[in-house]
DNA sequence: TGGAAAATGCTTGTATACAATCCTCAAGGC
DNA sequence: GCCTTGAGGATTGTATACAAGCATTTTCCA
């Protein structure tokens, strides 16, 4: 059926024109995960994609690749992409190591406050409240990034901002109902006024503790249900 | 010229048969990277590299774009890939971000010690002790690896498994001359089973800052010298 | 009518052809 | 003699063709 029109949506997204570059397609896929525009499972044809966003199937595969290298989808041989459904062992990983690096980044960030940063988190905060339920899980992903780039480590900042991608995808297999924290960013900003590193550390570990609590690991994230722990006893009868 | 003997030391390594799988010709390419086998700066045309491992420049190019996306090789458009050569700048997030990583994760490495890792752990430090210089290199990021590993959180793991590799490049052009540090491998084995955690962060802090002491970051490391601040003089002299 | 096996179509994996760009080297002008 | 400019070769960027594998459906038999 080679469907292009189910991807339209995310072509129209960037610049407007028909070729686009590999970063070009990228940004747009990034931006259409994070955003739950594609949810984890959705399967990525290459053609589809291909045709979307008028280039050929080697660009894609290019940008499928980055993104999987980035654990934001799954690339299976000889059965193609589909956005990543993390497990609930991953989820916990991914916020033991945001808990982690978060709170002792803050302690290079303290450091190093300028206003000209300050202003940029209060912009993205704002563009918070204003925004749709959608894009405000794509700008608290921007604020949590532009914030831990204030520590001035791009190597860090990198493998941390792959956490935060993969955040999203969490609270899209895991989350109920309840968005994010937008009045929680501002808070944050008036504690990095104060320089306080230890108000600081308190309110990121309470955000994100906040967070993982609020997600539903009981509801199975995976295609395929847990049999074993279903039907267990059906063999342990037979096996004794 | 389509230099393919240049090569042919990388495609030897591994099973041994003409054509490999993309994630093969990974591990080779990343093996002779870690060893100093090829150093920074030098070249890898995809024609030659293609002609080595009996492939494609399709499959070269998936394995280059992989290596690019780990900062272990440089991609320039039109212009082909190179071994990365960090900057001095870059050197020091490496060894700050290890810092921190490696000590926090250390805490929960200590609650999840079991015999089998203390093994493994001790297998590479002696594989160190009777291993070539190069291959001393490869087999000190494999320690530390493994002993990452055993804080069980995967996606901390991989983030810091590239920071490893990425200071093996660190050590090739700023490095002088003395090599690792097998006799303290040992050491480490040591601590760990006293289970004293305080001892191991401050083992762990004063090897990774030995490390970086020992490089001498005067000489330049990269190809194209600084020429702005050779001879910026020149241009204030012109401009005022 | 239910199930298993085969066939067909769809999707991905790999290689290759062609176009675009850059680097090198040589020739010409100042 | 040195710098600039142009042509040629070499290398990378992109698209496409073909092969291989999986999924679905269809058919056949019990």
């Amino acid at each position: 059926m080679n469907d292009t029109r189910q991807f339209h949506l995310l072509a129209g997204l960037a610049t407007g024109r028909d070729a686009r570059s590999d970063d070009a397609i990228y940004q747009s896929l990034w931006e259409a995960i994070v955003e739950h525009r594609l949810s984890p499972g959705a399967r990525l044809p290459e053609d589809a994609l291909a045709g979307a966003f008028g280039v050929s199937r080697t660009m894609i595969r290019r940008v499928l690749q980055r993104l999987a290298l980035e654990q934001l989808v799954t690339l299976r041989t000889h059965r193609g992409a589909q956005i990543t459904s993390p497990t609930p062992s991953e989820a916990r990983d991914v916020f033991r190591a945001r808990r982690l690096l978060e709170g002792a980044l803050l302690t290079e960030v303290v450091g190093n406050i300028k206003p000209a940063d300050l202003q940029a988190l209060a912009q993205i905060a704002d563009q918070e409240h204003h925004a749709s339920r959608e894009q405000a899980i794509r700008l608290s992903a921007r604020f949590h990034t532009r914030l831990m780039a204030m520590a001035g480590n791009a190597s860090l900042s990198e493998a941390l901002s792959q956490l935060i991608s993969r955040t999203s995808l969490i609270i899209a297999v895991y989350g109920r109902g309840q968005a994010g924290c937008p009045c929680e960013h501002h808070t944050l900003i008036k504690l990095l006024e104060t320089h306080d590193l230890a108000a600081l550390q308190k309110w990121m570990h309470e955000h994100l503790t906040g967070i993982e609590a609020s997600l539903d690991f009981t509801a199975s994230g995976d295609a395929l249900p847990d049999f074993e722990h279903l039907f267990g006893h059906h063999r342990e009868q037979n096996a004794s």
